[in-house]
DNA sequence: AAGAAAAAGACATAAAATGTCGACTCATAA
DNA sequence: TTATGAGTCGACATTTTATGTCTTTTTCTT
């Protein structure tokens, strides 16, 4: 499903303005974005939470060069699906 | 965040009504579950894309009791972010 | 504000993911 | 239709995740 598709669906289920949608979901995307941006992680009960985490420094490999690189410690955003969300999709 | 701290900060930059809003991210992260269970990814350009991967049976631990049990093959949901979302959270 | 219940976090270890670059193709989205 | 973000592929060593259960914390509805 494409942004367009969600907008879509989302309307029809709610009876919202498809315009409507679309600029809540993006801002909805934007204020999840900036708050792990700010370090503050997101946590939406029965869908997930989007938390901020820790990557240790690694040594990589440049294939195509064969050279070793080292990746330096850094933040990634990541989504822990909801428990819910994770049986619903398991038994699929 | 929570979900009304999300809510507060989607209407106050949009001037979007609060209600709406709500009712707007609930049928959002509703339609995004349904999709994955579906086995139908979601892909939102500059956020991140929520797909459904496979995981192999696997031998795991029960670890209070020490025990050893299989997991059977089934899917997870999983959340890929984008990449200009993995820069910005990267460097803070 | 209260209460329900989802979620976080701790434990040992096998499985899965991670990262790199670059070229190419695919597909989102305005 | 066009621009460009996103996905894919290779090797491989290291890091991270995911399992169940229990307790505590937190979300979130009313």
């Amino acid at each position: 499903m494409t942004k367009a598709d969600i907008v879509n669906e989302v309307s029809k289920n709610t009876g919202i303005e498809k315009v409507t949608v679309q600029k809540t979901v993006e801002a909805f995307m934007e204020t999840v974005k900036e708050s792990l941006v700010d370090g503050k992680n997101v946590y939406l009960r029965g869908f997930g939470s989007f938390v901020v985490k820790r990557r240790a420094e690694k040594t990589a490999r440049n294939i195509s060069k064969n050279t070793t690189i080292i990746i330096p410690a850094h933040n990634i955003p990541s989504f822990k699906p909801a428990k819910s969300f994770v049986q619903k999709v398991k038994t699929k």
